[in-house]
DNA sequence: ACCTGAACACCGTTCAAGT
DNA sequence: ACCTGAACACCGTTCAAGT
């Protein structure tokens, strides 16, 4: 059934409708409230789905430091993610508080004790990362959305270099020349290198 | 016209919609094409709309560090969004690339050139700030919209603690704890150690 | 230019009824 | 328990028509 749910967003943007549910399983609208007391059940079902396709052990048991298996959780969350961009915008929608958002904050805490972070800065430094993630995540979406279904990272770079061409460089001289910089970077890359600066402060506490 | 927009968002939470506008002003549904497109465009309206409230001199022009100078722009970003709760979400959907928008981001930029920082690492310093803002805002939002209209800080803190009684605590021992943490701190102080954490991570770029 | 009434193709949700 | 048909109160949007 939920395995369903992540099929239609993967096909349509936004098109996480009750009735079209329905219609892909061939099933009437009103059978789908046999499972789900309502619209806001079915999103949380699609967001915990969505958040159990997160490879944990991409963070290795033993691998590197502490920061590089944090990092590797985060590039494995964003990898999960994108992979179904429609249902990201779902997420920030409500509270993220079933079972496999609990067990990925429990891995990100695990991770931070280890690099000898008490309790209370651990929790702060939890919720800082995971706010970072899916705030980047998140805009990064809905930055591109907008061009038809996913064209090629490099296409999107053009595609980011035109629609800021329009920026009076006269007028705002700085975000005009950050554009053509910001242009110039993968989005991945931008991302890994937000999460190390967050990594840095974290450090620092 | 786009006055009555926030007047709307006030009232309903994400009750945005193009017959409600209508209702409030007092005219017929389709009425509303005459000053804007579609339905995205209202909402384009409204973001920018929120933007425009938020007043740059609040990084006053030769305080204290570049450092408080940012934390107060950021500080104020939040008080300007979080005055309209329901328009937050709206934010996120889509991309901001408006004229009060790119203000924004051109002060920004001003204050990580006068930090130091050559423009290459001043774009990808503002676009994490804003990352960071922007998500934790909308995560804060999410994370409260459930109790009915806006109540009072120190009961949403009880009612964050209640919330998180029901973790199993021999499963998630480390969640079970943080969220117990993280429910003495205020949202706005939880705000601000992140935003120091991040203009840590910027400083030793 | 600005507004209306009427209609189109959608929504989420409920209710009574069937197996 | 699981599904249906029919209906309710909504959407965004379009179209022809009025001033």
């Amino acid at each position: 059934m939920s395995a369903a749910l992540t099929l239609l967003d993967e096909s349509g943007p936004s098109a996480a409708s009750i009735r079209g549910i329905a219609a892909k399983v061939g099933v009437a609208p009103n059978a789908v409230y046999t499972y789900f007391p309502d619209k806001a059940a079915v999103v949380k079902g699609v967001v915990e789905r969505l958040l159990g396709e997160v490879d944990h052990t991409a963070s290795g048991d033993d691998a590197g430091s502490w920061r590089d298996r944090v990092a590797a959780l985060a590039v494995e969350l964003r990898r999960a993610l994108l992979a179904h961009p429609g249902a990201v915008p779902l997420m920030i929608g409500g509270p993220m508080d079933g079972p496999h958002a609990l067990a990925l904050n429990e891995r990100l805490l695990e991770l931070l004790a280890d690099a000898g972070l008490d309790p209370a800065d651990a929790a702060r430094a939890a919720y800082l990362l995971i706010v970072y993630a899916f705030g980047s995540i998140a805009m990064e979406v809905a930055d591109q959305h907008g061009v038809a279904p996913m064209p090629p990272e490099q296409d999107r770079i053009a595609a980011r270099l035109d629609a800021f061409a329009a920026i009076p460089a006269t007028h705002l001289p700085r975000t005009a020349a950050a554009a053509t910089v910001m242009a110039g970077y993968v989005s991945e890359a931008q991302y890994v290198w937000g999460l190390h600066r967050v990594l840095d402060g974290i450090s620092t506490a």
